[in-house]
DNA sequence: CTAGGTGCAAACTATTTGCAGGCGG
DNA sequence: CCGCCTGCAAATAGTTTGCACCTAG
């Protein structure tokens, strides 16, 4: 994505374009990887001087927000936000694709409403009204690397 | 579960049968909803006289260890620990239904092996070696005394 | 200019650990 | 009576908040 779109995206959601949001945006939507608050901040703290871990935390989650990124649940490290740049469209439901090896994150579109909500209901009478799928995988690059 | 049984189980896992493991376990077990640490420890410190919270901590992780319980994960409060009885085989892979509503869960066998793992491969070349789901509903109960 | 952005320090929350004393087998 | 169990206090880790100063528009 260009600088200028990400521009037209901060306005939009009524955010100065700052230095910090863009280059939070950038690395974010660059790498196509999750990363944790701590991470970012430690990528993006030599390059900016001064830079506040609490500014970082701010800044996801108004990114998040403005729907350039999404929270992405580790089973191996629950309780840490963690996020990855989401381009996919909103109103299209999909789900997150992660790397264990690396972090990169695909997008995969979501089979299960159509596939399971009737049988879940038939079998238990539980009205399905949402659903957090994650899959852990390994990217083909990460996986020439390991074989 | 009968409290012979549960011992027997405590016992196979080298766990001594203490009042407190077992008053963890019984409310687990009986309640069939999910619960957080905090949860349980105020229900049963009145019961117990003097209870402390991190041997909650401690007990619960020590039964899902020992398989009676597993880790739930709320979209809402995803950093909380919480945790619900689940005497399903471990063998056989299986889903977490859990109602919105009053906690109680529901087991649902799965389906996403057999159907999504090929079809993710093909479109990403990622190869799959976990996932995680869990469903949020609204059970039964809830539902009619909802309409 | 002025509202929003940011760094820093400090508060908070949930969780974990160390250890002295207690209790099950 | 030995070794696991537990309460308590304190440490930790991640996250959030308050506030004075700064900067984009």
């Amino acid at each position: 994505m260009t600088d200028e779109r990400l521009a037209v995206i901060l306005r939009s959601n009524r955010l100065k374009k700052t230095t910090r949001r863009m280059a939070v945006a950038r690395m974010m939507l660059d790498s196509g990887r999750t990363a944790t608050p701590a991470q970012v901040w430690s990528a993006l703290r030599p390059k900016l001087g001064r830079l506040g871990l609490p500014s970082v935390y701010r800044i996801l989650e108004e990114l998040t927000e403005a729907g350039l990124l999404t929270r992405i649940v580790r089973p191996e490290a629950e309780s840490e936000l963690c996020y990855a740049a989401c381009t996919a469209d909103r109103k299209h439901h999909h789900h997150h694709l992660v790397c264990t090896g690396c972090g990169r994150v695909e997008v995969v579109d979501c089979s299960f409403r159509r596939l399971e909500e009737s049988r879940i209901r038939r079998r238990t009478g539980f009205k399905v009204t949402g659903h957090t799928i994650q899959v852990q995988g390994i990217c083909p690059a990460c996986g020439d690397k390991g074989n």
